[in-house]
DNA sequence: AATGAATGAGGCTTCATTCAT
DNA sequence: CATGAATGAAGCCTCATTCAT
């Protein structure tokens, strides 16, 4: 329950709530999500819930924002590093493709947010998704500036590169569509796209 | 009505009923979609939907039967163009940044159940998006075989270029997160991208 | 579609209707029948059934009242008959237990209102059953008179005949329940059971 | 809402709710009952009704299953006591003219399915009306076999009998048609023709 | 006289939410 | 803090009925 993302103090009961919501809303969607199967997944009852959550909506909210702030604390501690900015791209790919298997259903929620416009409480969502660091746009920007990186959208890039990562976490793509690969190949795969997007030279 | 993808044969009302539901499942998701409205949408009554569509699920995969079918027309028309691959790229990108506005709902839901697992009807969906040609992917994986691009991950490479196209289409984006590109730069900015990815030689 | 029981004038289109119905309601009841299906069934469009009869409880009362019209029709033809009382018993149990299979349907509505208190239109059906005769109360009434039959419920024995030829009728019956009696056993047992009810001396 | 019948342990809820739905389902027909109504008059809310039984179907079921598990009870009471055949019959009007009124809506669906072919559910209703003791035929066959009584159909006579006694039940016959026998005669008038059916000599 | 496309009232059912314990 | 029985708003879907042709 406590991988290396939770940082955050809070009962146990509260987190074990968002841990069982998050799995069930990156399952089944806002709509079909059941509170009772939540708060059953989560070993409590039903009525329970609505002591930690006011009600569905913000235990939604509750799940986005466990989910931003364990990505800040993870990119905070990246961006922290003394290391050049090709080595916190690096870093970032690392931690993104490693990430522990009971944080999917977060990274999912991210995913579907970050990149395809999903329905629900665009305003709200919108508040919490504006304390999201993004290190990639950060990092490449630096490197920009720094001579390190060359191109002339550094921000777009870094997005860029996000959804290429997203790409290559098979949890996060549909049984059809894109093939999967094998997972000792995809930090090499994505770091040689990344350097040819922003034009890195290979080797000194 | 008829923007340039629809070639598609049918009732006028069912068209209709399809143009009208795309739009409200793309904005409201399956579930908070409503049959009266759409009906409504569509200048029906509504139980005249279902003389058209069996339930709400059927209306659904009839939305995205649409628009695959849509898609693999405007693929189809660009795969046989006597071009080159690189040239056929440039279509592609041409064609998916320029797609006419009452296409984007479809576009929207293609997006969700393209990349980010969407979680309504697993199975039929499968069904239906193994008839989606994926003319990028082949694209590079012809130009690969005919030495013009350059990547060891030729299919991988076909949906990392749709993923980035999908990034420059702002209807496509949450309100928050990326910056939009200007219109007229999307073009420019996508083919650059691509072509650093495929290792195309610019032209001297 | 004229057994012997149809002497009434009507278009032929409003008789197959009428058969339809019978069909549609004694097999599926009034609210599961489904006028399309009827209208189908008597080879004619849905909105045509409206020309007949002004709507589905019109139409079934119109199943009804055509039901009772034959069963007097029936009842006129017997009691005109110049034979014995016992005899006229007789024809009718003969009648009852022979009767055309296209009768079936409406035998079985109107057993299903004579006996066990259907729950449509209680008033409307009173005013039209008031006129259906009973042969066989009138035929116990009279031999009772004549002293050809002893019962000091002559009424109520007519009913409790009819109902025990009812029981005789394996349309008429549950597919549990009561086992079937072959078909040339059924007028003997019925009459042997009648005998007894009314104490009819056996043999002259 | 105990009657002499009821003998089943249940929650008081379940136990209102198939008395409230019995009523209903007896005057309204399954169709026409109302879910809604039911519940309002089993003094709970609409939802509280899916608590206790999966559909509307199964609460229908669940009053046939109550129906015959009381009718059991009453045969299986009767059936027990240390008294000749006779007076078994005896016990058998007594009580079947003698039920409760809170009774009578399970009594009239009992007819409804026993004699005259109603519509719903025939496999299910096969199924649970397959556990209904028929207490007059294993009386009758006894009867016979130990010449008491004399019929060569002793199972068809049980059911004549058991038609008998629900013609003499002025709840479940229609208001127009049969004559109302006064209460006190109506044992009387059943004991007599049953006399005369199964021959069984009148005390000298 | 005949049709069937279109309609919308009505009813079953689900499930988030409440509240007495 | 915890619970789960009870609730009723909301929405899908059916089908009798209408009406333009």
């Amino acid at each position: 329950m406590k991988g290396a993302v939770v940082i955050l103090e809070m009962p146990t009961k509260r987190l074990e709530l968002l841990y069982a919501a998050a799995r069930a809303f990156a399952e089944q969607g806002f709509d079909s999500a059941n509170i009772n199967e939540i708060a059953s997944q989560a070993g409590l009852g039903k009525g329970t819930v609505y002591l930690y959550f006011a009600n569905k909506k913000a235990l939604y909210l509750g799940v986005i924002e466990y989910t931003v702030t364990s990505f800040n604390n993870l990119a905070d501690h990246i961006m922290a590093l003394p290391v050049s900015n090709w080595e916190k791209i690096e870093q970032v790919v690392h931690t993104f493709l490693t990430l522990d298997e009971e944080f999917i259903p977060f990274l999912t929620l991210w995913a579907r947010h970050q990149f395809h416009h999903a329905t629900e409480f665009q305003e709200d969502m919108a508040q919490i998704f504006s304390r999201l660091r993004q290190p990639l746009c950060e990092i490449v920007a630096a490197g920009v500036e720094q001579g390190e990186f060359h191109t002339e959208y550094p921000e777009t890039m870094g997005y860029v590169i996000l959804s290429l990562l997203a790409m290559l976490v098979p949890e996060l793509q549909v049984p059809y569509g894109m093939p999967t690969i094998p997972r000792d190949q995809r930090s090499t795969l994505a770091l040689d796209v990344i350097r040819k997007i922003l034009g890195v030279n290979l080797e000194p």
